[in-house]
DNA sequence: TTGTATATTGACCAGATGGTCAATATACCG
DNA sequence: CGGTATATTGACCATCTGGTCAATATACAA
């Protein structure tokens, strides 16, 4: 193309295309069981149209999960230093349930590649995860430093609150089978914040806000 | 063979190295990743040799999540309804913490399993785990009507706890890289199991033991 | 309309996949 | 020893895999 016309936020209409079937069936079954053909089916064009828009199917997947991360990113909550604990810590509780709702593939699919020993993430995105995870670590350092929450470790709750939240969207099948639902309602997902928020909050000697 | 001389507990010495390298390699990529040569190149010997002992590699699998679940109920704490709810709990935080150290790559082959649909779980062992956590979820009611605990959800708890512990296994790859560690050891994990005890118990308004 | 850059497509390739089979080797029993 | 049930093995097959390529179609600018 030579004009801009067919340009949706800087990528072409088709690419976009590719890049959705690629993530719903990436996250069906991981990197290696997804063959570019049904990625090419669920796109509704030839196998060596995809390859015309991505070299190769590692090319893709880096892709894929690149733009995930971008989604991700804008969508997380920051924590600030002032703020009152209960409510910083009941906010990220109840963004990252919703997300895992609204975003259960992306969800998946990051789940699968860390379990397969997240062998296409870069480097420089583990590194940012690290960062990310010293910087609200220090903050909740400094809640505890000052009295206004139960010394526990930043980081396992950190780990506690990803885990916890993820687990609905990751392990949705079990979730609902032992449930015995057919899908998730928003009433649930509000129910589910309200228990773990209610639960890790007290758990670190703070009061719900 | 005609004769018991190769048999452990009622199978063949062969049919148990090759369930160990098929274990071991489905963990990894989960079931359509993994081929069949592999797990024969793991567990040394020819593939054909593999098929003698499991007629196809559906056949294979479903042993392997068979197997995986005996150990993982042998090793299964029960909860008793008289117990204190502080020490039950508490005991149960800290056999799955230990469980999802020591049987890591079954945590992640079942993991794996259920994040793809769980699509080669027998419907007999879903309505399993239903009825257990069932039981479960009765004995914790129990003692929230006597007023033993705080009135949380009994099944939400239920997935806390399986969550929280779960992701040390599952995620262990994320785990190692923020705390910037090569493998867990034996202390990090006591101290894991302290953190989730603690925090889970005073959640629920329980003491720790 | 015509020329040219961009897109689309079916045919094709080498290698891997799950699975089969007949030939051979091994172990045990009489 | 010889006979027979059990194991082991390499060769083989149809199908699928990621990837390439040349032929064609489309869009647009002049």
């Amino acid at each position: 193309m030579r004009e801009n016309r067919e340009f949706i936020l800087g990528q072409t209409r088709q690419y976009l295309t590719i890049l959705d079937a690629a993530i719903e069936e990436f996250s069906r079954l991981g990197y290696k069981a997804t063959s570019m053909q049904v990625i090419a089916n669920r796109a509704g064009i030839p196998k060596a149209n995809v390859h015309y828009y991505f070299k190769n199917k590692e090319n893709l997947y880096r892709e894929v999960l690149n733009h995930i991360i971008e989604v991700w990113n804008a969508s997380f909550d920051e924590i600030q230093n002032d703020e009152d604990p209960a409510v910083a810590l009941d906010r990220m509780i109840r963004a990252k349930v919703r997300l895992s709702y609204t975003h259960a593939t992306a969800s998946r699919l990051f789940a699968n590649e860390i379990i397969h020993g997240a062998e296409h993430l870069g480097e420089y995105l583990k590194q940012d995860m690290r960062q990310w995870v010293r910087d609200k670590s220090r903050i909740i350092q400094s809640w505890i430093d000052t009295g206004k929450m139960d010394p526990v470790d930043p980081v396992h709750l950190i780990f506690l609150i990803w885990s916890s939240t993820q687990h609905y969207a990751d392990f949705e099948t079990q979730v609902l089978t032992i449930l015995n639902r057919a899908e998730y309602e928003s009433e649930m997902i509000d129910g589910i914040a309200d228990f773990l928020s209610q639960v890790i909050l007290k758990g670190c000697g703070l009061q719900a806000p």
